[in-house]
RNA sequence: UUUCCUGUGGUGCAAUGGUAGCACGUCUGAUUUUGGUUCAGAAAAUCGUGGUUCGAAUCCAUGCAGGAAAACCA
C-alpha cells in the first residue's frame, strides 16, 4: 500500500464502527435526493462520499428518492437524477423511494399515538408557530395535545380517509415544548395534502413530513450511516427519538458541510429561479453548476470525482475557489484532449512569397502529450491563413513573442514567418498582415537554424470550416452572490456568454459528439448537443492558463 | 437573548500532547514548435487571553467571531 492520505471525520466513524464490530462490520449508506430539481456540484461531493465509502469498505449505498412533498416533485427530476449519478460512475445497490414506504410510515405512526406520544392537532400553521414559543422563552401547549388516544386514532384515521380538507388538521408527535431545541417542541409528522403524487397517484391525502420519512426510511433500508448537510444537525435529535421510541433500527446521522462555491450559487431554489426566468437557457445551461450543465459544457465524469477528492470532507463553511474545478478538469483534459487549431477572431495573414494556388500538407500530432503524440492529422497550409488578431501588435511591448512589424513567429506545425507589412482600413483597423516564409524552417526538418521565442495557430483560408463557439464565462460576478445585499439574480454577470463564429481546422468535421478537444492556445472545446454536421457548435469548457493575460 | 455547530496561509484540507504539512491560487526562474504542460524555487497560517504540562493547533476556563435553529419544505 502507498502513502495512505488521512481520514476525514466520516471515515474515521465508520472505521471505528468496523474496528468494534457495529452491524458485523456491515456499510450501507444512502444518496436521498428530493425529485424537485436538478442535481449540482455540491450534490457531487455528497454521492462521491455516500458511494465512495460504500467503497471503500465493501458496503453498497442505495438510491433513494425523499419523495415526501407531491406539490413541489415530478419524475423528470427522477429521471435526471438517475441519469447524472450514473454518468458520474456511481452504481446503487437498490432503486428506493420514500412512498414505497407510505404504509409502514403509516402504521410507524399509529403505533406513536397508540403509545400517547402523537397526537392530532386542529390549530392553524401560525397558531402552532405561535404556541411552539421562542428559544428564549418555552412553548405551550393547547387543548388537543391532551386528546385521549382513541379519539387521535380515531381523527387519524380519519385524515387519512380523506374527511378533512388541506391544513385542516396535523398529526405531531408529543415531544417537548419546553426544549431548547426548537425542532423538539411537538413536530408535524403528517399534514393533509389532497395531491397527485407522482409514484403513489391520488392514494394518499396524507404526507409525512421530513423528519417523520427521512429516518425510518433509513431504519427501513437498515443504513447504517446516514449522511446529511450541517443543516439537519438539530434535526438529529428528532431522528433517535423517534427510532428510540419506534424501537426500529438505530439508523445514525452523521452530518457534513455542503459544498459552496464562488462565482455561482447552490441552492435548488435560486437556480430553479434562474431557468424559470430565462436567465439561463435551461438546467442543462453550460453555464450553471449542475450536474447536466457541467456534462454539456465538456467536463468529465472523472475531472468532478477528482475535485470531490480534493476539496475533503469537514464540519466547517467553506467556499471553494472556482479555480480548483478549472484545474481538475485541465489536468485531465490536458492528458486525453485532441489539439486543433481554431481562429476565434480572425485576421487575415498573407505569405507573400507563398505561391498563389499551391496548397502544401503539414502535419500535426493529436495529443504531444501522450507518448508517440496519439496519432495526428492533415493540415492544409496555403498562401492566404487566419490567424489571431490579438497575435498581432502594431507596437508590441518589450516581450512580447508574436508578430508586429519585423518580428518573427512559428506557425504551429508548419514554418517560420516574419511580419514585413499590415494594412489598415479607414477606421484605423487592421485587415491584412503580410508576412513572408522561410522555406526552410518547415516542421520536422528545420534547416534554417533560425530560433523564435513564439508559436502561433492558424487556420488556411481556403479550407477553413466556420463553426459557432459559446465562450462561457462566470455566471456571476461577484465571489458569493447569495451573501450580498439585495437579489442574487442582480450579480448575474452579463457577459457570461459570448457567441461567436469562428474558423476552424477541416478535421474538426470528423469531431466525435462528447469528445473534448483542445483549440491550442485557447482552450479546451466539446460539442454542444446542438451541433450538426453542417452547423458545428461547439462550447468552451475552460480556457487555458494564460500567464500572458494577467501582465 | 437561548441552544447547537465551527474557528489553522488568500482558499480548502491535514497534523489526534512532541519539527505546523499537502493542494489550489499568487510570485520568481528553467525548459518548451501551445505565453499550455513539465521542472526548480519563494512568499504566506494555528481567533484573543489565562491555565495545565518538560512540551499545546491539540486538553481546561473564559472571551470574541462566523454559521445554524422557532416551514403543514427537504
Amino acid at each position: 500500500m502507498s502513502e495512505e492520505r488521512s481520514l476525514n471525520f466520516i471515515e474515521e466513524i465508520v472505521e471505528e464502527d468496523i474496528a468494534a464490530g457495529k452491524h458485523g462490520g456491515r456499510v450501507l449508506t444512502r444518496f436521498p435526493p428530493e425529485p424537485n430539481g436538478y442535481l449540482h456540484i455540491g450534490h457531487a461531493k455528497s454521492i462521491c462520499l455516500n458511494f465512495g465509502l460504500a467503497l471503500k469498505y465493501n458496503g453498497s449505498t442505495n438510491l433513494r428518492f425523499d419523495d415526501t412533498n407531491p406539490v413541489t416533485e415530478d419524475t423528470e427530476y427522477v429521471d435526471s437524477i438517475k441519469e447524472d449519478v450514473k454518468w458520474l460512475g456511481f452504481n446503487w445497490a437498490s432503486e428506493l423511494y420514500a412512498s414505497d414506504y407510505f404504509d409502514l410510515i403509516y402504521a410507524f405512526a399509529v403505533k406513536l399515538i397508540e403509545a400517547g406520544l402523537a397526537y392530532v392537532d386542529d390549530s392553524t400553521s401560525e397558531e402552532i408557530a405561535a404556541q411552539k414559543g421562542t428559544p428564549t422563552e418555552p412553548g405551550t401547549p393547547n387543548q388537543y395535545r391532551s386528546r385521549s388516544v382513541e379519539e387521535n386514532l380515531r381523527l387519524f384515521t380519519e385524515m387519512k380517509e380523506g374527511k378533512y380538507p388541506d391544513g385542516a388538521k396535523v398529526l405531531r408527535a408529543k415531544v417537548d415544548l419546553a426544549s431548547p431545541n426548537m425542532l423538539m417542541r411537538d413536530p408535524v409528522m403528517y399534514r393533509i395534502k389532497h395531491a397527485h403524487h407522482h409514484r403513489t397517484g391520488d392514494k394518499w391525502c396524507i404526507y409525512p413530513m421530513y423528519d417523520f420519512a427521512h429516518g425510518q426510511s433509513d431504519s427501513i433500508e437498515q443504513i447504517t450511516h446516514s449522511i446529511c448537510t450541517l443543516e439537519f444537525v438539530p434535526h438529529r435529535a428528532m431522528y433517535d427519538w423517534f427510532i428510540e421510541k419506534l424501537g426500529i433500527f438505530p439508523s445514525k446521522q452523521y452530518e457534513f458541510a455542503r459544498l459552496n462555491m464562488t462565482y455561482t450559487v447552490m441552492s435548488k431554489r435560486k437556480l430553479l429561479q434562474l431557468v424559470k426566468e430565462g436567465h439561463v437557457e435551461d438546467w442543462d445551461d453550460p453555464r450553471m453548476p449542475t450536474i447536466s450543465g457541467l456534462r454539456r459544457r465538456g467536463y468529465t465524469p472523472g475531472s468532478i470525482r477528482e475535485f470531490c477528492e480534493r476539496i475533503g470532507v469537514a464540519k466547517r463553511e467553506n467556499m471553494i475557489d472556482v479555480s480548483l474545478l478549472e484545474f481538475c478538469i485541465r489536468e485531465e483534459l490536458n492528458k486525453t484532449a485532441w489539439r486543433r487549431m481554431a481562429v476565434l477572431d480572425p485576421v487575415k495573414c498573407i505569405i507573400t512569397n507563398f505561391p498563389e494556388g499551391l496548397e502544401e500538407i503539414h502535419f500535426g500530432e493529436n495529443n504531444p502529450e501522450v507518448e508517440g503524440g496519439d496519432g495526428g492529422r492533415d493540415i492544409p497550409f496555403s498562401r492566404e491563413l487566419w490567424i489571431e488578431r490579438d497575435d498581432f501588435m502594431e507596437e508590441p511591448p518589450k516581450k512580447f513573442f508574436r508578430l508586429g512589424p519585423g518580428l518573427m513567429v512559428r506557425l504551429k506545425n508548419a514554418y517560420i514567418i516574419k511580419c514585413d507589412d499590415f494594412v489598415k482600413d479607414a477606421d484605423g483597423n487592421v485587415t491584412e498582415i503580410h508576412c513572408s516564409y522561410i522555406p526552410e524552417s518547415r516542421s520536422g526538418n528545420d534547416t534554417s537554424g533560425i530560433n523564435v521565442k513564439g508559436t502561433i495557430h492558424w487556420v488556411s483560408v481556403a479550407h477553413a470550416k466556420t463553426a459557432e463557439v459559446r465562450l462561457y464565462e462566470r455566471l456571476f460576478k461577484v465571489e458569493d452572490p447569495s451573501s450580498e445585499e439585495g437579489d442574487f439574480k442582480d450579480f448575474l454577470n452579463p457577459d457570461s456568454l459570448q457567441t461567436i463564429t469562428a474558423f476552424v481546422e477541416p478535421e474538426l468535421v470528423n469531431m466525435e459528439a462528447g469528445k473534448p478537444c483542445q483549440f491550442m492556445r485557447k482552450g479546451y472545446f466539446t460539442l454542444d448537443k446542438t451541433s450538426t454536421a453542417d452547423r458545428l457548435v461547439f462550447n468552451r469548457t475552460v480556457t487555458l492558463k494564460d500567464s500572458w493575460a494577467k501582465k
